[in-house]
DNA sequence: GCGCCGATTTGCT
DNA sequence: GCAAATCGGCGCG
């Protein structure tokens, strides 16, 4: 087990960076701490998605299209945008950019590093492979929306930990986007096994 | 190991 | 009415 005390909390800079996919990328690698009462979780981030706001056909905000919904992403970057998919799974998403541009980073996959509650070889493969399964594993729901990742009990840090190779590819349930489908905006981190399923791995 | 299907909120993509 | 930034259970063989 590695130690954790080397963390350095991503400063509200670093989430105004105009370059969505720039970010998308930066994050691979990171790691999210997520404190509940007398839990820590950490997780590295293994894999994300960009989602490039009003010229993005993938995105909820496509077109500036404020709802109920969407208008967490035009928020000033730096909160988090968590929403429910398919009535059932929420998706955590990094708000970025300056207010009212609707950029924001979906968190696709992550390697749970600890666990107080859960011995670590307790950890199965699946844990946090999946957008779903990154919110079940840390406990991330609705009421999370517009949390600030600034604050004490959710963050995300640099350990310095670097990926050694990085991969892109189409986003994946997007087929709807016509063009934006194609655009290269998944990162993952190569060859990780808590990315998701192979099929979807390259 | 695969493919089909159901669950269930949100906004008409 | 229906498709969506999904997952897990079931049947098959």
């Amino acid at each position: 087990m590695a130690k954790y005390n080397n963390f350095k909390k991503l400063s509200a800079d670093f989430y105004l960076n105009p370059d969505v996919v720039d970010i998308a990328r930066q994050l691979l690698g990171k790691v999210i701490i997520k404190k509940d009462g007398q839990t820590t979780r950490y997780a590295r981030i293994v894999e994300t998605e960009a989602y490039a706001g009003a010229e993005d056909r993938a995105s909820h905000a496509f077109g500036n299209k404020r709802t109920v919904r969407t208008e967490t992403m035009f928020a000033k970057g730096g909160i988090a945008y968590v929403y429910l998919c398919y009535g059932m799974h929420h998706l955590l998403n990094v708000v970025t950019n300056q207010k009212d541009i609707p950029h924001a980073v979906l968190i696709r996959a992550i390697e749970p590093l600890f666990d107080s509650s859960i011995p670590s070889t307790k950890n199965k493969r699946r844990t946090g492979s999946g957008p779903a399964l990154v919110t079940k594993y840390l406990g991330i729901n609705i009421k999370h929306n517009r949390t600030s990742f600034l604050s004490t009990d959710l963050f995300i840090a640099d350990d310095q930990f670097i990926p050694e190779q990085i991969s892109a590819s189409p986003r994946i349930g997007v087929d709807y986007a016509g063009e934006a489908t194609r655009w290269p905006y998944r990162f993952f981190i190569t060859g990780h096994p808590h990315v998701t399923p192979s099929t979807y791995n390259q």
